[in-house]
Order: structure tokens, then sequence, then C-alpha cells
DNA sequence: CCCGCGCGTCAAGAATGCGTAAAGCGCCCC
DNA sequence: GGGGCGCTTTACGCATTCTTGACGCGCGGG
């Protein structure tokens, strides 16, 4: 008997958190529990499950503000489960980062078969993403959503920390304008480049000694941005 | 202006068909379409495209077969499309590898999240592909975007860097002018084999010891150019 | 021998893209 | 309800990049 996947089930309802106990169970998956948004932040904090599945509708907050804030620093897969079967609640959930998004009633074979979709994305995509990254005097603490220049804390707005931070995902290598635009502002504005602009100023001014002169938040004309990683040229 | 990923759209209904590729093209997607297994194997062949959505229920064959078979060498994002909403269906078609199932019918907002979704878990597995030339003193990385000759970064501008890496895509051989000219500048600018005789030169004086002697960008008269393989002739 | 063609070079103007400042607006907290 | 903060939007100047036209050279055919 090995020991199966460790799934975060958050759910309020306890009748169907009882009844996802046994049978996820049973399939062999190992389970934390959280009936609140709350709940759910301290598990994330003291376990890691390899995936979450998430019922909308808790007591205590908004579980599509939740996805996205474990989106920041985690790419574990969300399902979510949802008694809303509105369209644009679907939409919403899946660009905030869930993975996949199941309206009750739902049918128990099909939630495992998503359950193995979503793992077997997991398992393909598992990219070490560094929790902290340093270069030069800056440092960028993923975990902890703190960025210090040379041990002084920079404040950075959220819009800035998720620039900086997806620009640190893919250090040394270019991010293309669009890529930031739906990464960092959502689809719906992939071609307001001017955000862009006014942004990276902002970035600059903040962790770059001469803002003009930028060695760290590079420009690739026309193309888009790249975080210079300084181990290279 | 950015062309959009490349979806290979699978659909017998020549309607639905017809909707897909409007409301498809609308969103910036680029299409493919078949409307059989062997037409989607055929482009499949031909194409490679980054998603493919599927209706199941083909005339000349099964759809979670096909499914199967492309998960034999492709990790390509495939949704299936189907009219058939029973649990087994879905559980069938998500084991053989497919990533997502939808049932007809569908609201094309939540077709567009989850397509959303598909290429972002793509865009996330890219192995980081090491793809790097290196002849004589030049070095081109293509992952990083980055151009150096003996150690020091040349700056291409986008067109230069495209006329580089489109020769180098093919090192060694010649590539004519029509086939520069539609993947540099694009279809419409076939016949403007001039642009082709200013930015070669503009890239000889960046990156050759003496421009007017090219060893690397050589010029095949009449045809078009060369990138040479420093280890052939 | 001269002309036409293809190629390379140069330079100027047009077009595009980028950086910066600053103002308006909504929101939340005091 | 006032002030601070962050996001969006507008305006403008500057830099880079693209396009276009002019010209020279060499070669091959008429």
């Amino acid at each position: 008997m090995t020991a199966g996947p460790l799934v975060l089930l958050v759910e309020d309802e306890v009748p169907l958190r009882r009844f996802l106990r046994t049978t996820l169970g049973a399939h062999g998956f190992r389970l934390v529990e959280a009936s609140s948004v709350a709940e759910a932040e301290l598990a994330l904090g003291a376990q890691s499950p390899e995936l979450i599945l998430l019922d909308l509708g808790l007591p205590d907050g908004d579980g599509v503000d939740l996805t996205r804030r474990i989106r920041e620093w985690s790419a574990v897969p969300i399902l979510v489960l949802s008694a809303r079967g509105r369209e644009d609640h679907k939409v919403e959930a899946l660009d905030a980062g869930a993975d996949d998004y199941l309206t009750k009633p739902f049918g128990v074979e099909e939630l495992l078969a998503r359950l193995r979709v979503a793992l077997r994305h997991a398992s393909a995509s598992r990219a070490p993403d560094a929790a902290v990254l340093e270069l030069d005097g800056l440092r960028i603490d993923v975990a902890r959503r703190r960025v210090t220049l040379r041990g002084a804390e920079v404040h950075l707005t959220p819009i800035e920390y998720r620039l900086l931070t997806t620009l640190a995902k893919h250090l040394g290598r270019v991010v293309t304008q669009q890529q930031l635009l739906t990464e960092v502002w959502g689809h719906a504005h992939a071609h307001h480049t001017h955000y862009l602009r006014v942004y990276m100023a902002a970035l600059r001014r903040k962790i770059e000694d001469d803002p003009a002169r930028p060695k760290l938040l590079r420009t690739e004309q026309g193309v888009g941005y790249r975080l210079r990683d300084p181990r290279e040229g």
C-alpha cells in the first residue's frame, strides 16, 4: 500500500466533505481538510498538498481570491467545485488560476478522472521554482512576498510585485509583452501595452540604481522585457 | 500584431465548425481545420498545433483512439467537445489523455477560458529547451533570445533577429528570398526583395568580421541566402 | 561595348515604440 | 469625510527601428 497523493479538501458542508473523504480515501488519496478560507491558508502553510479541491462559496471569504493568492507562489493544481454553474463564475475562477471547474452535482468517476488529469499535469510540469531569488543586491522572497534591496525592504504594489515575479520566473529570458500583460493583468488587457511602460518605470525607480540606465530590468524593443541574470553577460 | 496560438479544430458538423472558426478567429487564434480523424492525422503531420479541439463522434473513427495515438508522441493539450454527457465517456476520454471535456452545448466564454487554461499548462510545462547554436564565435541562444559574438552581446532589432534565426533554422541550406520575406515580414511583402539587402547588410555589419567578405551570411545569387555551417563547406 | 540586372551600401524621413510626468478616480482606513 | 494609496489614463518628448530612394559596382548577354 503506497501512500497516494496528498489532497487538500476545502469544503464547508459537512456531508459532502464526509462523502469525499471516504471516496477519495478509498481510492488511495491522503487528505487534509479545511472548512474555510482561513483554515485552508493555515493548512497550506503547514503541509504542501499535491492538489487542492476547492469549494467556492465558503463562509469566510471568496474562493476565487484564495485561488489568486495561491497562484502568486504556487502552481499546485486547483480543482474548483461549485454549486454555481453560471458561465461567468467559471470563467472568473479559471482565469484566476484554477485548473478545472466542476458544477455540483458531479459524478464521482468524473471527479476522479479530472483529478487524475490534474495530477498528470502536475507531474509533467514540475518546475523547481526557487522560493528566494537573489541578484546583485536585490532579493525576492516569494514565500514571504518580500523584496529587499541591499537589506532594505522595498515596498511594491500588487501589480509591481506580480510584474517582477513574472519576470523572475523567466529569469534571463525575454518575456513578451503579451505574456506579461496576460499574466499580470489578465487576458482582457493583453493590448494595453502602455501599462507595461508605466509600471516598468515605477519598478525601475524602486530597484534600479540608475532607473534611466537599467541593469536588471532590460527592455527588448518591440518584444518585451527581461530580468537580467547577473551571472551571465 | 502578434499571431495567436495555432489551434487544430477537428469537427465534422459544418455549422459548428463555422461558428468556432469565426469565434476563435475573432479572439486571435490561428486555425487549422479537419472534419475527420484521417484529416486530423494529416494535419498533425503537416503542422504542429499548440492545441487541439476535438469533437468526438467523427464519421470515420473514434476520437478517443485518436487521442491515445496522439499521446504516444505528443503532449499537446487536447480539449474534447462532445454531445455525449455520459460520465463513462468523459472518464474514458480523460484517461485516454484528453485534458478537458466539454459537453455540448457549451458557452463560448467557458470554452475560451478552458482553452486559456490548457495553453497555460502547455507553456508552463515547456521544457527549457537548450536551443543554442554556436558557429565560430557566434552564439545564438533562442531560449534567451540572445546573440553573442565572442562573448560580447550583439544587439539585434526584431527584424534582424528573425532574419538570423530563420536562416539558422535552415543552417547550411539555402533559404530562398521568398521564404525569408514571408517568414520575416509576412506574406504581404514577398516581393520586397530590397528589404533583404538592407537587413543583410545590417546583420553582416554586426556579426561578420569583414562585412564585405562574409563568412557566415552567404549570398546565393539569384536564389537567396544561407547561413554557413562552419563544420562543413 | 553598352545595357540591364542583381546585389550591396548609405542616408534621410516616417513610423513606431519607449520612458516619464502628472492628473483623475475609486477605495479603504482613519 | 478627508487623506493616502494604487490603478488607470492622458500627454509629450525622445530614441530606435523600419521603410524608401539614390547610387555604385560587377557580371553576363545582346
